[in-house]
RNA sequence: GGAGAGGUGCCAGAGUGGCCGAAUGGGGCGCCCUGCUAAGGCGUUGUCCGUGUUAAAGCGGACCGUGGGUUCAAAUCCCACCCUCUCCGCCA
């Protein structure tokens, strides 16, 4: 959420802000949050004024009491029951007023970064690094789709997982299993000298899901288990930056630096038909994240020590990549500043999205209620939260039976995925 | 899933209708005492919203698991839900 008092204040600023994603019609809600506030205000100044006098009265009537003047007692009883009544009004109003006014933030997006470049949809966003690792021209058998690699090789199943589980699942067998398991552990391995590793819950409270923006407006997205009003997280951003949801933490503590490993699950609505094959998209994946809680001003560092290390990881696998930095037009509701890492995937001559490294500024921890306290400091302010996938297995996968085949049609292993591949350093036909 | 107990401030813990934003103890912070440390003395100590202000002070409202209800008045009474603990059942 944006925070209403910058609406209030500085309104014009708010709307020219918004204005740089190109969605006309954010325009509108952003003054109806406006109409709302305002409308707000008045009544809680209102009921407020009402509560005030109906607690004189009641402390009056307790006095009046113990003094033993019944009648003087039952006399401001009565007054006191007509203020109530009006109080109770002007209570469900603003309470009324208040779900709309939130119900309406909910759906507003976060402002875009000053630096974030301009545009208006994905053809807008602007190469900033790379490509990196990408050889003049591939040979023809690099030129393979991964799933027909994966096939002759028996590594990938998906006619298997179709049945047991339905479209767009997938399931890798043997060394392609390992090799997905080995992504992660390397992943998990390369940052744990600064991240602690969590194991999180995959299913999760609306409110959490909430927190981190994907609720309510996101809500056909999402895997939902309506019986225990459960949710599938789509990633291990979800329930990381609702771990220390409700509470305030110290300035001494921050940046807190956390990362998991988790399955993800995305119903892909709209997608159908899309991607079908191999390991592009699927409803069920694995993924490595990397989040960190931070006070405002630790973010714009942190921002690029995340993408550091998700390029650190792919720039070790040896893949040809580059970086592409999220224009206002393609950024996400939550995010305030995106880059994405793109892989090459020869066999499918296509830019496959690994993993997208993102700066909420306050946006979540405002939803979660996630505050700092600075020092011994009166007051508290909205931690900033930061995310990025440090490791997106499926695409990582394809990526790698692509670059890495020979012209035997086996795949040879990354030389620092070896050692959790029991040494395996090829993977060829059974 | 069944039975019972319980959820109060940073922590422990009192409080069963008004004098309770909340005793008391501990912790933290400040000052005093002290050669230093320990012990001791005094004071202070939450969050949110609104109003106000250059900023603040101040003022008003809300918060005793969550949400409803009763009442002039609720931490306190009633209802529902959530969570924790103990026992039983089930179970990787």
């Amino acid at each position: 959420m944006i925070d209403v008092r910058l609406l209030r204040n500085t309104p014009d600023a708010v709307r020219a802000a918004i204005a740089r994603r190109a969605k006309p019609d954010l325009l509108e809600q952003i003054d109806h949050a406006i109409r709302l506030d305002t409308r707000l205000r008045d009544i809680v100044v209102e009921r407020d004024e009402v509560r005030r006098q109906v607690n004189d009265f009641s402390k009056q009537v307790g006095a009046l009491r113990k003094a033993g003047d019944t009648a003087g007692a039952e006399s401001l009883m009565g007054q006191s029951r007509d203020l109530g009544a009006r109080e109770n009004g002007l209570a469900a109003e603003s309470d009324e007023v208040e779900a709309a006014l939130r119900e309406v933030l909910l759906r507003i997006p976060n402002i875009p970064h000053n630096d974030a470049p301009n545009g208006t949809g994905d053809h807008d966003n602007p190469v900033v690094v790379g490509p990196n690792n990408l050889p003049a021209s591939f040979p023809d058998h690099q030129r393979v789709p991964h799933w027909e690699t994966a096939q002759q090789l028996g590594i990938l199943d998906n006619e298997r997982a179709v049945k047991i589980s339905g479209a767009m699942f997938t399931m890798q067998r043997g060394l392609g299993a390992t090799l997905a398991r080995a992504l992660c552990q390397y992943a998990l391995d390369m940052n744990a000298d600064a991240f602690e590793e969590v194991r999180p819950p995959s299913l999760v409270t609306s409110a959490t899901l909430t927190a981190t923006g994907q609720l309510p407006k996101f809500a056909d997205d999402a895997y939902s288990i309506e019986r225990d009003d459960l949710w599938c997280i789509p990633t291990a951003e979800v329930p990381l930056t609702s771990i220390y949801a409700g509470e305030i933490l110290h300035d001494h503590e921050m940046p807190k630096r956390l990362m998991a490993y988790s399955p993800c699950y995305r119903r892909e609505a709209g997608s159908a038909g899309r991607d079908t094959r191999g390991m592009l998209r699927a409803h069920e994946f694995d993924k490595v994240e990397i989040l960190a809680l931070a006070l405002p001003e630790q973010a714009p560092d942190l921002l690029l020590e995340l993408r550091n290390r998700a390029e650190r990881l792919i720039s070790g696998l040896e893949l040809p990549y580059r970086i592409i930095e999220i224009c206002t037009g393609d950024l996400g509701q939550s995010h305030h500043r995106s880059f994405d890492i793109e892989v090459y995937a020869p066999g499918c001559d296509a830019w496959l999205e690994v993993s997208s490294v993102s700066w909420f500024s306050d946006y979540q921890a405002r939803r979660a209620d996630i505050r700092v306290k600075r020092g011994t400091q009166k007051g508290t302010e909205i931690a900033h939260t930061l995310n990025g996938s440090a490791l997106a297995v499926p695409r990582v996968w394809a990526a790698i039976l692509e670059n890495f085949r020979e012209e035997d049609g086996s795949v040879t292993v990354p030389a620092v995925l070896r050692p959790y591949m029991r040494g395996a350093e090829r993977i060829a036909r059974p």
